[in-house]
DNA sequence: GCCAACGTTGGC
DNA sequence: GCCAACGTTGGC
């Protein structure tokens, strides 16, 4: 299994929102960023951890628990002229831009970027890496254990 | 709202 | 295929 920490702006979908959603699930939609993709479409798995991590916002850090849901599939929103996700070089026989379904399993407690940035392992940790701007990041087992099983 | 870091774009 | 300009990200 991989995990993944996944970055959701709280104002545009909170952990929250995807746990009142049907099924608890929210497609991960609106990801334009070629490594971000590659990661879903080759390496993700159902099953998959996520850290939910809300950022760009009053209190930036992991809020809940999820799983990847689904396989990456096309991004809806690549074809649509409405979406500000909307990709006029993207044809449905080509897609540019894929997504997954992610389904949220519990909030947590919120684990400030800080706090993440404090602990000696956790200094690798993609995310933190200096000028990151990935939305979507490999967590390693021993980072994913250490996380679950001590900061949440 | 600032600004550093980074990815993307497009002219050449 | 270089690289300057531009837009975006995201913590502070």
């Amino acid at each position: 299994m991989h995990a993944w920490l996944m970055k959701s702006e709280p104002d545009e979908c909170a952990i929250d929102d995807v746990l009142a959603a049907p099924k608890h699930r929210t497609p991960w939609s609106g990801v334009r960023n070629y490594q971000a993709r590659n990661f879903m479409r080759d390496t993700m798995r159902v099953g998959d951890g996520v850290l939910f991590y809300h950022s760009s916002c009053a209190e930036p850090g992991i809020a809940g628990l999820a799983e990847i849901a689904t396989a990456a599939y096309p991004d809806p929103t690549q074809f649509d002229g409405q979406s500000p996700y909307y990709d006029p070089k993207s044809t449905p026989s080509a897609p540019r831009w894929f997504c997954v379904d992610v389904r949220a399993l519990r909030k947590t407690r919120l684990v400030p970027v800080s706090e993440l940035r404090a602990h000696p392992s956790l200094a690798k940790l993609w995310t933190l890496r200096p000028g990151n701007r990935l939305s979507i990041t490999p967590v390693s087992a021993t980072e994913w254990k250490f996380i679950c099983g001590k900061l949440l």
